[in-house]
DNA sequence: GTAGGGTTAG
């Protein structure tokens, strides 16, 4: 039989089989290869494969290596390469949709080396076999992960080319495909079209309007699907309550808690981390704290959730304490979880301390610190007034400052009157991204606390000249339960004089430091 | 052997 070259392949899907590098511990991989010399046959050979992708390594190499290395008992020639597996002399009766399938997931479950799968699925179909809808769900979830629009669009015509079009399982993924692209619109379309929807349906739709920050869409469609005959699960109201995290409206959280004892919602680990999280920004930080300490088993996610939620309330030294209690119980600090640390102790002026963990994340635990890190550290110094410090940390950065770092500098040179400063960094922000009115407005700020009104009034026209305008920003009031959102002066809600009357008393009441 | 979910600087 013929078999296609690379070249050969649909140029749609004409990736190159990659594989990283050795990515596994020594220890781990002896582990592996082990539990692969126990394998005899096809069957255990997969559930194997199974298994270790789900202790989370990324083991396509070694896998694929056995196909071709237990060539005896499975038929296979010889070959050095796992890309030989498919070879012109492999005898091709062994190949199956289902075989296909098992390579095709193992790829998109690795981390590394997700676009082989698309290879694969290219084989696939030049082997004239037809893939079912075990095939697109994987490889959309692949693409979803990938943010590969072009890709997903062209899945789903073949998807619809193979009459899979409307099986409920590829629709779902596809709403899930899109939206993770940010396309939520398309991903609107494919809900809009399904006939039979089912809570994965609702629950894929509603997280992508949270994922695009559309909160109040993703909750008016909770609503929608409470008014359907189906039923929310765990993962729908896991997904609500992130959608109110966002949107901060208390009497929606009472009312999601009061759902959840209600309808006896299983209090699982996902679900209390999702909860805890949505207290703490809904500003209720000790029914968070009660929840926490009440919770049996704590993850990463469970502590990183509490010390950001601490962190942004000013209660930076219980912050710092927990993420050392944290470490006292062996679990690993990641990324994310450095972030919180590190911005509390921003929000509570500890310099020396934010320092520390800056060190300790690299030097202790081999983390890389990625923008958001040294964005924290800039704040850290600004926040304390150590303008100078600021400059010179943001100059020594191996990574280049984005807006964010540019506009904290540029606020804090306006506080503390260093205009000369201040003004080179504006040019920058400026010539860094031309269309974000935000630069714009943060330089405007500096030239009128200069009180060099005409140089204010240049940026103004500048602006004007690039075609952009002020958006004016918006506040949110909560009445009766429904959150109203208004702009200054905004009278086009029917509900406006409640809502100014509100904003009026929230003033006075910070006036008089009534909480 | 399939799909959706919880933490990320200002």
């Amino acid at each position: 039989m013929h078999f296609p070259s690379r070249t050969s392949l649909p140029p749609i899907f004409n990736f190159r089989l990659s594989f990283p590098a050795a990515n596994l511990g020594k220890a781990a991989e002896q582990n592996c290869l082990a539990l692969l010399e126990t394998c005899k046959t096809l069957p255990s050979l997969l559930r194997i494969q199974t298994h270790i992708l789900k202790s989370g390594l990324d083991a396509n190499l070694l896998v694929l290596t056995k196909f071709t290395s237990t060539s005896s008992v499975l038929g296979y020639p010889p070959a050095h390469s796992a890309a030989l597996l498919f070879s012109p002399t492999a005898p091709t009766h062994l190949y199956d949709t289902f075989l296909f399938n098992t390579i095709i997931r193992s790829f998109t479950e690795s981390t590394h080396s997700k676009p082989n799968a698309f290879v694969y699925f290219s084989l696939m179909l030049r082997q004239n076999l037809a893939p079912n809808n075990f095939t697109f769900p994987f490889l959309l979830k692949a693409c979803a992960s990938m943010q590969d629009l072009a890709l997903g669009l062209r899945l789903h015509c073949s998807a619809v080319r193979f009459g899979l079009g409307d099986d409920q399982f590829v629709r779902n993924t596809l709403i899930h495909m899109y939206s993770a692209c940010g396309h939520t619109k398309l991903a609107r379309r494919v809900f809009d079209g399904t006939s039979k929807s089912d809570c994965v349906t609702w629950s894929s739709m509603i997280s992508g309007y949270v994922r695009s920050k559309s909160a109040n869409q993703a909750v008016d469609l909770f609503r929608e699907m409470q008014v359907s005959e189906v039923r929310p699960d765990e993962v729908t109201i896991i997904t609500v309550l992130s959608a109110c995290a966002d949107i901060g409206g208390s009497g929606l959280s009472k009312w999601i808690l009061s759902y959840i004892d209600r309808e006896n919602v299983p209090k699982t680990l996902s679900l209390s981390n999702a909860l805890l999280d949505m207290l703490a920004k809904c500003g209720d930080v000790d029914t968070a704290v009660s929840l926490f300490s009440n919770m049996s088993t704590k993850t990463i996610i469970s502590y990183t959730s509490m010390i950001t939620g601490l962190a942004t309330h000013g209660r930076g030294r219980e912050a710092v304490e927990l993420f050392d209690e944290m470490m006292n119980y062996d679990i690993i600090p990641d990324d994310v979880s450095f972030i919180g640390v590190l911005s509390a102790c921003s929000h509570s002026g500890m310099v020396e301390d934010g320092f520390r963990y800056f060190e300790m994340m690299t030097g202790t635990f081999g983390i890389e610190p990625k923008i958001e890190h040294y964005g924290c550290m800039v704040d850290l110094l600004t926040r304390a007034g150590l303008v100078d410090r600021a400059v010179d940390f943001t100059e020594s950065m191996p990574v280049n400052p984005n807006a964010v770092i540019l506009r904290t500098l540029v606020g804090a040179c306006q506080v503390h009157g260093k205009f000369d400063i201040g003004q080179r960094i504006m040019k920058r922000l400026v010539a860094e991204d031309p269309t974000n009115v935000s630069n714009y407005v943060a330089s405007a700020n500096v030239y009128a606390s200069m009180c060099q009104w005409e140089k204010k009034s240049d940026l103004r026209l500048m602006m004007m000249d690039r075609g952009l305008s002020k958006v004016p920003g918006w506040s949110s009031v909560e009445i009766s339960g429904d959150v109203y959102e208004f702009v200054a002066g905004d009278t086009s809600n029917p509900r406006w004089i409640e809502i100014f009357q509100m904003a009026g008393d929230i003033g006075r009441y910070q006036e008089l430091n009534i909480t």
